[in-house]
Parts: C-alpha cells; sequence; structure tokens
DNA sequence: TTATTATGTTTGTGTATACAATTATTGTGT
DNA sequence: ACACAATAATTGTATACACAAACATAATAA
C-alpha cells in the first residue's frame, strides 16, 4: 500500500471512529436531554473545582472548537445546571460555575458515560488502547 | 494510571483529533463551496465508478450515518456534481450517478484533501501511522 | 384480489451549528 | 483626555442536522 492511501485511510478512519463513538455517546446522554458538548463543558467546569472560568478558556478546551458556545452554555443555564455572572475584575469576561444541580447530573452521567467509553474500545485491549492514546495526543498537539 | 482513565483519555483523544481533522478539512474545501460530506459523497460515488448507486448504499458507507442524506445529495444535484434518477428495476429505489462536472472538481479537491490529510497525520511516522490505522479500523469493525 | 407488511426515499419541524457583524469593555499610543 | 485598536462575549442569519412522520412502491399472505 502507497504511502498516500495509509494516509488517506487513516483519515477517515479517524472520521468514521470519532462519528461512531459520538453517535454511541449521544445515544446514551439523549435520556438525560444533555447533549455530548453540553457534557464536555460540564465537565471542563467541574474539573476547575470551584475556580469561576471564563467563555474564553472553556472555548479553547472544548472538543469542538468551532460552535457557539454562549447559546450553549444558555441550554445549561436554563437548566440551573450552570450559573453565569459577570467578572468584576474584567467587566468584559463572564465567570461561569457549575450548580450542585449541575455537579449531582453530572455524577450520574459518569457512570453511564464510563460504560459507553469502554464499549467503544472494547475491541482494543489495554495496551493497544495506551498506544491509540498516544498516537492520538501526538495528533492533538500541535 | 487506572485503566478507567486510560478509556476517558482515549476517547476523548479521539474525538479531539477527529474535530481537529474535519476542521481542518473543511476549511480547505470551504473555497470550493463544498462540506465534508458532500465530498465523502463524491468519494463514494467515484469509487463506484459508473456503476449507478442507491442512497441507501451511500448511507451505508457514509462516516455521518445520521444525516439527511437526501437533502445532502439535492445540494450535490443543485450544483449539477450528481444526477437522480429513479431505478426502473425497483421503483421505490433511486440511483445517483456522478457528472463528469462532479469527476472533475473531485480531482481537483483530491490535491487538496491530500495534503490537509498529510498535514494532519504530520506528527506521526509511517509506521505510527500504520498502527493508528488499524487500530482504528478494529474500533470501526464491529 | 385485497389487506398487510416491508423497503426506500422524502418531507416537516425543531434544534444546533457556523460565520459574520455587533456590542461592551479595556488597553495603548499620541 | 482622546482616538484607535484589542479583547470578550453576544446576536443575527443562513444553513445543516436529527428525528419522526409521511409517502410511494414492492413483496407477501390470506
Amino acid at each position: 500500500m502507497k504511502q498516500i492511501e495509509v494516509i488517506k485511510n487513516t483519515v477517515v478512519g479517524l472520521l468514521k471512529a470519532s462519528s461512531k463513538a459520538e453517535d454511541f455517546l449521544a445515544k446514551v446522554l439523549k435520556p438525560y436531554e444533555i447533549s455530548l458538548q453540553q457534557f464536555n463543558v460540564l465537565r471542563i467546569l467541574r474539573g476547575r473545582k470551584e475556580k469561576p472560568t471564563n467563555l474564553s478558556t472553556i472555548q479553547k478546551r472544548m472538543v469542538h472548537k468551532n460552535s457557539n458556545t454562549t447559546r450553549l452554555i444558555d441550554k445549561l443555564i436554563e437548566k440551573f445546571l450552570v450559573e453565569r455572572k459577570t467578572c468584576e475584575e474584567n467587566r468584559r469576561k463572564i465567570e461561569l460555575i457549575i450548580t450542585p444541580k449541575g455537579k449531582s447530573i453530572l455524577s450520574e452521567l459518569d457512570l453511564v458515560i464510563e460504560i459507553a467509553e469502554t464499549e467503544i474500545l472494547k475491541p482494543l485491549d489495554l495496551e493497544e488502547q495506551k498506544i491509540l492514546r498516544k498516537l492520538l495526543n501526538k495528533i492533538n498537539l500541535n
């Protein structure tokens, strides 16, 4: 197989695997009426502990960089999972913080997501998963 | 690192790498006013040579299974890149075929996509790319 | 033949996303 | 202080997407 074929198939394989994973994760989140992107934002906020987080910080850490973060977070606020206030030091910024309700739902979701993620990677043994993670991280770095 | 952490990070890594690749590919397709999904449908049709292809066949081969293939193909027909006719043997089906114009644009795109895909995988050497492809294929199989 | 079911595609509708333009606030140079 | 640029977030708008329902045709069975 020529090198260019390897590259093509690898990129298509990447898109397919990811699309499959997204479909799977979206499906388990569906009953909770939370999208995958919303879930990721909640996880980012929880990861920041009690530290209020700016919208731009979240954007940097998001999986899908191009989405409209303001309106995505509006949805989370409507559901009382996140709170927003303007940052007093720099009034251009806003500060976001996950609510107790948000944390509570997130801890419920952790389990079902964990099961789904395990299912997605089931075709690989632990060693292969580690290799895959390393290779993907290399791609994500630069 | 615990096994569950490996899994989590691997899946997030997968989503991120794919999202990055999609953004990149979409960007190079933008000037041609062709979306990544439309491009993939064109590639599928070309891959079938002169054989007319049913919509359901295309759906099976598409990267993003859940999208609305009818309307996606409407866009390609509007641009005269694809032709549609009803299948005479089974009038429930339709037959799609790539037009000469479609082929011509696709061959233009091949080059820019090739460059983009090479760029995406640049952090990996050929051997790593092969390993990655093998691991992704395993995930995509079942 | 006439229901009934299955298959293949299209359409309706609400939601999400992408991208540009806009608003608000802060920082900088003169 | 003033104009001008830079940063941060929001809003407008067109397009895309997901999902269910509807439609058309074909296959099957009574």
